[in-house]
DNA sequence: TGATATTTGTACGTATGTATT
DNA sequence: TAATACATACGTACAAATATC
């Protein structure tokens, strides 16, 4: 699957707009939108952008962990990995 | 972490509902409440039996299933991971 | 020192969809 | 046809740690 990093949630098709919002996040990773080891928008950021409940943005991005293309630091904020830091 | 599988959830502790219920269902499971391959009850019992919510119940549940304890089955059930079936 | 704002963590309740029984 | 069970999503609330003033 290969998202659109400009694009916006569809409510209406079958893929559930987690994934769709987790293949949009990787795809502005991917582009450059925010820097290895530098913060993504917060959570409360990205439901206002993405019109979507605070719930499914925290599910997408728990994919991006698990896909290893982010990381959380705690009342921090979410990160996007890169090479370890020497 | 080691749970009492009779125990029940305390809302005021420090340790989260959904990680009091995880080790709980890991205690019964390991008690040999329910036997492998076989369904434990459902999300809805479970939320019933122990007063949480369905999320909780959920969280619970991924925690036990990323750990190989239970296997979810969509619109069948959640089940108690065994040995290869031959 | 203290107060405030920000950010993620957890939990609740509710609603709808989809597949199976 | 109806009931069951999991999947997804919404909104809301409060806690805890951090950062800033």
């Amino acid at each position: 699957m290969d998202f659109d990093p400009d694009g916006s949630i569809d409510h209406a098709g079958p893929v559930p707009p987690y994934r769709q919002l987790a293949g949009i996040l990787a795809a502005r990773v991917g582009r450059g939108d925010w820097q290895p080891n530098r913060a993504i928008p917060s959570e409360a950021h990205l439901v206002q952008e993405y019109g979507v409940a605070r719930a499914t943005v925290r599910r997408s991005i728990a994919v991006l962990v698990d896909q290893g293309v982010l990381f959380v630091v705690p009342q921090r904020g979410t990160y996007v990995k890169g090479p370890a830091l020497p």
